[in-house]
DNA sequence: TTGTAAGCGTTATCAC
DNA sequence: GTGATAACGCTTACAA
């Protein structure tokens, strides 16, 4: 029977006076310790004791003496980004799972170098950083610190990364597949690693098919739907002058770019075809639905979850690369043939 | 000058070593205690000694003597909720200012009742609830802790809190005006105080209206847009018999609701109007644009934290109930008056 | 003003 | 098997 509220919380001593114990032994059979060899009266004794005081270990205090706080960082770009939260989710899940807690930094609210200073202060066991630019972080706040990467390369760090590179080109073969020539893309213009690949991917696919970027379709923008809404009026004006498609690199942006689309009165997709990236679930929300390029978020946050408690048990060696993750174009309403020429 | 790599971080003992002087002293200098009469010349030397090592309080530690953790737990009911994500940076911008992290916990990936048991073990220093039903919660997880609960009254916990039932009467108020008759409302069945109030609110002004709502015009879905779209297609069949407007108590429900009207063809606001709850950045994405009842999420969490950090300062017994914060009707483009009876 | 020393609650290393 | 005992890094009386 558990008991009922008590004024401070019960310690080992507590139970190892209520067992008829050691403070010492008490640790033995609570502590989980594996290869504890506690005899069996003894070890029921205090199990029975601290259900009876509701004896809960002070992980603050293992955490001292073992130098670890069973605690993981996570940083990501935006929170408001429902991508970057997918990732999230499925880091939580697993690190839950193993018990640990996840303290989660939004790179908006405060520097990424402060997050990790304040990290750090909590003995942090390790940190997951989302696309955000290690390497431009300094040095000294990253020396002796367990980190795994998402969606970024690095010499120094391992990571897990889906295939951006390859969205950008499945979005670019898709719009040529459909037989669009005069194409925009836009994205952000931040240093996030899987930005610049899925802009790559797009690009390099376009010029093996012969088709150029005009540079002044090529709109740089937050990756937010303001930002997207902006740049897509930016490609608008002139008719005549303007794309039959745009590919964002964010799927926030192209649900911008269909704002844009919508108040200027361009068909999505009679006149206009939009292409995003991530496959978040507003994308099915707005009409008709977005095509996009889906990333499995969710995964990626769940393996560097993974990879990071690994590397945390010690069997980090085993750094292989880590596959890195498919992508895959779903086709939806907003692309279609570019309009006939008038 | 700060240092470069060490392998093990600095402590007072290294810094006292340095300086010359004991570990105490240094902790006296660094601890930030106001009250700490140190000579301006040692102080001077301790202070250049840290420097130099580059040392950072360890925070778990200081949590162990002190009692205390430095650090926040929030849950709030789904993060995939962008208004309770809003909520959740009110409160961090206020939390991190004051040099305290936050734990952020989704109630969608484990039970509160576990969160908080994970929280009391890291000495978490208080905890902020988001409308969720602490009532429900089992009373010994709760015993002499710091808690703050948003959105929902409570004999027990100080908190914060908006004009929910006005959210909702705002909304009815506004269909009415315009002449609907016939409406619906669709809301979740959880236990959710704010969403209850919200629909009491609405359902109030109607009946003083004179405007009965049919139980089969209320719907039930979970908060989420596939929810949203579920409930509204169960409203959609028989044409004439029909509402000519729905209210959802929250705005992933009205977006969802949109799409099953976009998908079944029935014009908003022409045949149907919609108004939502919370003003998410969403609703002025869709088209026509979400008119909604706007609730200051982020100011909410900011209350909230600035609540829960003066009750741990002990300033807390003056704790005035604290004002409703206000909302107001967001008039946009899915609402019009009821269609004219053919 | 500064140093000594006693913990905070736990884990871990030894003797017994 | 079990029980002292020494850390872990810090704060805080209390002594000097």
């Amino acid at each position: 029977m558990s008991s009922s509220s008590s004024p401070r919380p019960s310690t080992t001593h507590d139970v190892a006076r209520l067992a008829g114990v050691s403070q010492a032994t008490v640790s033995l059979v609570l502590g989980g310790n594996p290869r504890a060899r506690v005899a069996a009266a003894t070890r029921e004794r205090v199990i029975r004791a601290a259900e009876e005081l509701g004896y809960r270990p002070n992980i603050v205090a293992r955490g001292l003496v073992r130098g670890r706080s069973y605690a993981l960082g996570v940083i990501v770009p935006d929170l408001a980004n429902p991508f970057f939260l997918e990732v999230v989710r499925g880091i939580e899940r697993v690190a839950s799972t193993a018990g640990y807690a996840v303290l989660l930094c939004d790179a908006r609210e405060t520097t990424p170098a402060r997050h990790l200073e304040a990290l750090r202060a909590r003995l942090i066991d390790g940190v997951i950083v989302d696309p955000l630019g290690v390497e431009g972080l300094p040095a000294d706040s990253l020396t002796d610190l367990n980190l795994v990467v998402v969606d970024q390369p690095s010499e120094r760090w391992p990571g897990v990364a889906s295939d951006a590179e390859g969205a950008g080109r499945l979005a670019a073969e898709h719009l040529l597949a459909l037989g669009h020539r005069e194409v925009a893309m836009v994205g952000p213009a931040t240093d996030v690693h899987s930005f610049r690949m899925r802009e790559r991917g797009f690009t390099r696919a376009l010029r093996a098919a012969g088709v150029a970027l005009p540079s002044g379709w090529l709109r740089r923008a937050p990756a937010t739907v303001a930002g997207g809404e902006a740049a897509m009026r930016a490609l608008l004006p002139r008719r005549g002058s303007r794309p039959t498609a745009v590919f964002c690199t964010s799927d926030l942006l192209a649900l911008g770019a269909l704002k844009a689309c919508a108040t200027a009165g361009v068909a999505v997709p009679g006149a206009m075809s939009v292409v995003g990236c991530d496959d978040i679930e507003m994308a099915r929300v707005v009409t008709p639905e977005l095509t996009t390029v889906a990333v499995p978020a969710r995964e990626l946050g769940a393996r560097a979850a993974r990879l990071l408690l690994r590397q945390l048990d010690g069997r980090g060696g085993e750094t292989r690369p880590g596959r890195v993750l498919p992508v895959r174009l779903v086709p939806r309403g907003t692309t279609a043939p570019p309009p006939t020429d008038p």
